[in-house]
DNA sequence: CGCCCCCTTGAAGTGTGTCAAATCGGGTGG
DNA sequence: CCACCCGATTTGACACACTTCAAGGGGGCG
């Protein structure tokens, strides 16, 4: 049960996320689990990880919670750029003491501990390679986010995004079947897909109506993935090593 | 005279942009100017560089051209997910082998050269760094784009689009006072805007008519443009040394 | 000269935004 | 256990930014 291991090791969701992208040594595995077991903080809803223009600490794993990354226009139109999701790396590949382009936000109380730091890895890890491949998935994930805002409908872009969460929330073992939690307001959702959140409610409810999706209580199912994956034409992220099963 | 300049030496925009973002080494400038010079190849017009889903080749450095990054959806709608300027770098800091996120298509004919290999530089050497925050640079832009399309207007996102552009040339040493060369479409605009081209055009023309910009012969002339930064909310690149001047 | 691509313009349609009010649901205090 | 409150969701009516469709014009190039 993928799910009772995430309980026990607060590194399981990110053994799982980079296991899906590198092959990861026996050593690897302890230093993302030792590092997930002494370095661990909690981090409030609506505190932020990462400040705009501010330098950027050590990178981060994220362990659990839900977090955005976000800019806010000086006349108060917001836009979330990304989400940041349990399992996820944040700063990696980034200049110690470089400023950050954007800001993090905790939209959950979120659990982060620090990334075993490159520079002192043995010979034979793969978490380096872990890290450029990391970098490169939520590059493809940013350059999604572009062609949702920029060429698909609201319907498309919900449809798009929800696929693609579920996706990563697979990734980090936190999915059964199709359902996965959500804490997400419509207004979240409206500031992430360039929408305003009446829009959002009437999407969404055009998507149960169609009987793609489902949700309650912060629980969404997606019913056929794979056949709404073909009607939005959704890519999947490359470079992840599908699972065997 | 930074543009005679730039017609001697090939790698001139990359050594002007990369001297922006680090202090580059003599060492450095003659690997950069080495690479440019022994490994230069052209693209031709709506050639790929690089396609979507197939392995990266080597790093890349361009020297000449505009390039476009983009995601085709099957029913023939387009994004550009950003463009790819003279001085920019093209796959550093990716795994070899991984496979492409997005196709890179040349729009105008291209001149590229490979950026000097990772692994063999001397230990002085600050290409490392340089490759690093480059990427960073790229990021932000990225991120700038889903602003736009989530959160501009179309005015908004012309004029946003435009002063990023200038900056970018402007590093790359291709601009005279606020004015440069852009030799793209309206449609290409529009997809990178997501609009439609007729739309683009009477955008323009209002910001013609507002006496922003002017624009003919492919050439854009910004006509104040820390006014026009003001009035979007436009945000510059951080982690770029200004020039002293 | 004539073709082709790109830009330009007009008129009409629609997807999404705006504004405002009602309802729901979960927490909190009496 | 009920009364209240607050944020989130839902609904309706209307407005408008942008799209669509279609036709015309301009400039480079064979």
């Amino acid at each position: 049960m993928r799910n009772l291991a995430a309980v026990t090791d607060p590194a399981e969701s990110v053994l799982l996320r980079l296991s899906a992208i590198v092959e990861l040594t026996e050593g690897d595995r302890d230093l993302l689990r030792n590092a997930g077991a002494s370095t661990q903080r909690k981090i409030a809803v609506r505190r932020e990880l990462i400040s705009e223009g501010e330098p950027v600490s050590r990178p981060l794993m994220i362990l659990a919670g839900w977090g955005a990354r976000i800019r806010v226009l000086s006349d108060g139109r917001r836009q979330i750029l990304s989400f940041v999701l349990p399992g996820d790396l944040i700063g990696v590949g980034r200049q110690r003491g470089a400023l950050a382009s954007s800001t993090v936000l905790a939209l959950k109380d979120m659990v982060v501990a620090e990334a075993p730091c490159e520079q002192l890895l043995p010979d034979d890890s793969s978490l380096p390679a872990a890290y450029v491949a990391s970098s490169s998935i939520d590059e493809f994930y940013l350059q999604s986010h572009i062609t949702r805002l920029g060429r698909l409908t609201a319907y498309e872009r919900c449809a798009d995004f929800l696929l693609e969460i579920g996706e990563r929330m697979s990734l980090a073992g936190l999915t059964e079947k199709n359902s996965f939690r959500m804490p997400l307001t419509q207004e979240c959702l409206a500031d992430a897909l360039g929408l305003t959140s009446v829009h959002i409610n009437r999407t969404l409810q055009a998507l149960r109506k169609d009987g793609v999706i489902s949700a309650c209580g912060g629980r969404v199912t997606l019913h056929d993935p794979s056949a709404l994956a073909h009607l939005v034409d959704h890519r999947r992220a490359p470079n992840i090593r599908r699972r065997a099963a």
